[in-house]
DNA sequence: GTAACACTTCAAGTATACTTGAAGTAAAAT
DNA sequence: ATTTTACTTCAAGTATACTTGAAGTGTTAC
């Protein structure tokens, strides 16, 4: 006979891998989320399965899916294995992944040309040299 | 003497041009983020400068800043002139939105994965061909 | 032994960003 | 002329994602 001792995790040390307040980790428990959290001595105790569905849920929430939706995923993906189902929602947030990717493109290239913008007003002040306008600023490459 | 006519626009046709209910306009103008926007006959006539502004508006806030950060921002660009605010706020903003845009890219990366990994799973069930294993999709490139 | 610490559950509260409802006005359509 | 449409203001309500508070338990520090 062999016993395995899977390695496991507390709260707080996944609050601090991930960078999530203890509290919501809970939440999302709540939510279900996370589930099948075994306690030791009534302790939560994370699996590297609940780590990598908490990498999960970081990536889709912070790319702009709702928790609602990710309740929808991961129940297509776990309860049913809908597969059908789970890919029209990956495809369909890859999809809006993609168009994201593409605005904030185009607002970190504004957004630098104002802070240059607004550095070469600063420069212009202090040195009372000409001032900058700002049509020479817009849709050029730097 | 010479009368010059401003363009301006509705707020549907705003609302319209920046996909922005025209409650949210409204909410944006109560915030004090938009202002002096001229009534005509009572209705708000929106000049190019309120565009400009709003595009700004949307900008920064599509890149994670709050609508307070932003009164903030327009704050030290247009009452007191506070350059040296404004540079400050623009250079961390810029910062911000340099790590999301990596953090988007990692994300899209594992997402395009994921959405490859299930989409293989359907066809080898399908097909009843040999499951796909997710350790062959981590960190990988396609 | 007892105080401090690190959790536990469950319910209620909060922040942000809108959104809706009520009541009114002014111009266009029938 | 009167109904419909398109706004107006102002206050109150809502959705999402947490966050806090209260009361309790089990291990560690003195």
């Amino acid at each position: 006979m062999e016993t395995t001792t899977v390695k496991t995790y507390s709260i707080t040390q996944v609050s601090k891998m991930y960078n999530l307040p203890t509290t919501t980790l809970r939440y999302y428990e709540d939510l279900g989320l996370l589930y099948d959290i075994p306690r030791i001595k009534g302790r939560r105790a994370y699996t590297q399965e609940h780590l990598n569905r908490l990498g999960a849920i970081c990536c889709f929430k912070d790319t702009g899916m709702t928790l609602k939706e990710l309740q929808e995923l991961f129940e297509a993906q776990d309860n049913d294995n809908d597969l059908t189902k789970t890919c029209e929602i990956l495809d369909n947030h890859y999809e809006r992944v993609l168009e994201q990717l593409a605005q904030l493109k185009k607002n970190e290239r504004h957004i630098k040309r104002k802070v240059r913008f607004y550095h070469d007003i600063k420069s212009a002040k202090e040195n009372h040299t000409k001032m900058p306008d700002w049509d020479d600023y817009r849709d050029r490459d730097f």
